[in-house]
DNA sequence: ATCGATGTGGAAAACGTTATCGACAACGAT
DNA sequence: ATCGTTGTCGATAACGTTTTCCACATCGAT
């Protein structure tokens, strides 16, 4: 019996095409051929070859593939970090995905993340093009990107963007939450808003705003203080707020993180809630339901993000041309015990 | 001028070796070299290409470079879905993969999931060897998979396997439930027990005996009933539990999923929880936070188990030779409001 | 002057695929 | 008999890297 056709292992342990031409006695060609069902290649060697592929266990390597080829069939789904927000749009994400033809993949910065700035210029300009026909961006704040391929981002904050985005409705958000605690009886609102730089914050004030004027209840300019979406600042802005002459009897914060600090004061001061005073946060992060008592907060569509992010850059990589690149997904209101009827 | 310097981009818009080289004026081993920081080019041309480089923007390709190389350090994670504890497994590696080196991508099988059975080798085989140098296989239960390279599994279930695994000790998590219980003075204790065919629902059992045994307490076995992992079953089980002559004044279930479905019979029969019944649980998802009393139950330590799964195939992947590829990490108790000191 | 060092650059093969194109046989039609 | 036609298959050139090896020039030493 002849050696010859001994299967002899790469030094990679793969099984390649060329072993299958051997072990079959055919050409290379001929093996692809069949593995994409070209035409030209008769039923009988067809069968034979395909015999001898999932005899010898052949894999083809997407490696080899996507350097032929320059689709490969596979988006990314790039994030600073997993934490809850990025981990609920990679969740709506493989959904989206499930079906279309294409393989998600995500990648974490983690890797080396020795400048923050910029990240996500590198990490795109290395794979894209490479190993992803597009790619999805959720990232706390979009820097512009100088992209290669079709991009979209998701983004909490930033909104308008150079670039294709998939964002939550902060305008309709804020109002929500004001109109909600309007709904309630309340007539002094005090709001600690957010980063002044990120339009987000920028949107949920104007909600605030919109649902005040919309109900005909004029804006106290006193009642809004700055909180800049960070605890130690809003618990700040939240004893500036309950210490005043005629406090509010609620608080509209542009953030649970701020909320959160708003529950604490208030908790230090002795003021009931939802007894005294009603609080609303937006975000609905998971300490959110946790917290004492649970807070009433807006809640942003992450999975539907993550969804409608990969349809859209599915869309774009098939070459459709989109009307509207700027998509903003509506909000929710998830009531809890920290908001109650004024005065009750 | 001459156009000849004019950059002629690929159809794929990315900038190639082969440009950056016409653009030096110098061939493309030079380029490589300067690049990979090779001997035997000049300090003078290697600045000189490094500014054409930078000029240009290139980015060398991921996939000719792995074509070409056998590394291509990158380590991959298979999940079958994004839920809560393949979330926290994959926080975990992001973790681990700081500053090793590698970088990290999560696949879901989300896919092409036709049949569940063996997805886990057909994703392993398409990726390994080709797109990453090693896997972590997080997975309900392991198969045995033939595997091409390095592998380590994070499974909550199986435990033993001939692959190396990264599992939580359910022997020690069972034993701490019941000794919580046994320290709060409860001396018949039911259990709802597992899925029969998986040895982790076998060790929580016999962490329930081996405490039983330690205190001196014997074991009544009419108190143990089968859940089998399911609420419906484990509903079932509660029932039985609950109408004996003689029932239990504490239930130990081996799952949350269990321990939450019990609760939902005390409540149906009236039994206050903790008051007149004390539950405890395994897993600590989610939801057991936000259960009505919240649930007592044994955390895994889901994080852990990432970044010990990706440390060990870091190891295996440079070749080490680990002596025990079998690791089980510690479980912890999370005392919450459905447990409480007996006949209070 | 000639010979080896030494320093610098490029040509070419290889990694595993896929697509194009031509070779060859078989066969029915003129 | 000769000529397209059709069906089957294989050689070969890419895709963008890295690596090995060879060529050439320069230069100091004999």
């Amino acid at each position: 019996m002849s050696e010859e056709h001994q299967v002899t292992t790469t030094h990679n342990g793969r099984v390649t095409m060329q072993q299958v031409a051997a072990e079959a006695g055919v050409s290379v060609s001929t093996v692809s051929k069949v593995i994409n069902g070209r035409y030209g290649v008769a039923s009988e060697t067809s069968e034979h070859v395909n015999a001898v592929i999932s005899r010898l266990g052949y894999e083809a390597s997407l490696v080899a593939r996507s350097l032929r080829n320059t689709r490969t069939n596979v988006i990314g789904l790039l994030v600073m970090d997993f934490e809850p927000f990025s981990t609920e749009v990679l969740k709506g994400a493989a959904d989206a995905i499930r079906g279309s033809g294409f393989e998600l993949v995500a990648y974490s910065a983690g890797g080396g993340v020795d400048d923050h700035i910029g990240w996500e210029s590198r990490a795109l300009s290395r794979v894209m093009g490479t190993l992803v026909d597009g790619a999805v961006l959720v990232t706390p704040t979009v820097t512009d990107v100088r992209h290669t391929g079709p991009v979209v981002a998701v983004d909490p904050h930033t909104g308008r963007s150079s670039l294709p985005t998939v964002t939550s409705d902060n305008l309709q958000g804020g109002r929500l939450a004001v109109d909600h605690l309007l709904g309630l009886g309340h007539r002094r609102i005090g709001m600690i808003t957010g980063r002044p730089d990120l339009s987000s914050a920028e949107l949920r004030e104007q909600g605030y705003r919109d649902a005040h004027a919309a109900a005909g209840v004029p804006v106290d300019e006193s009642l809004l203080v700055l909180g800049g979406y960070d605890p130690e600042q809003a618990r700040e802005a939240s004893r500036t707020l309950l210490t005043m002459a005629e406090p509010p009897s609620a608080i509209f914060a542009a953030n649970d993180i701020s909320a959160l600090a708003t529950l604490e004061v208030a908790a230090e001061l002795g003021i009931d809630v939802p007894g005294r005073l009603s609080v609303v946060g937006f975000d609905n992060i998971p300490e959110s339901a946790l917290a004492d008592p649970p807070l009433t907060t807006v809640q942003q569509p992450m999975r539907q993000l993550g969804h409608d992010a990969v349809a859209m850059l599915i869309a774009l990589i098939s070459g459709a041309e989109i009307e509207d690149t700027h998509l903003t997904l509506e909000t929710t209101m998830v009531a809890r015990g920290s908001s109650a009827a004024v005065g009750r």
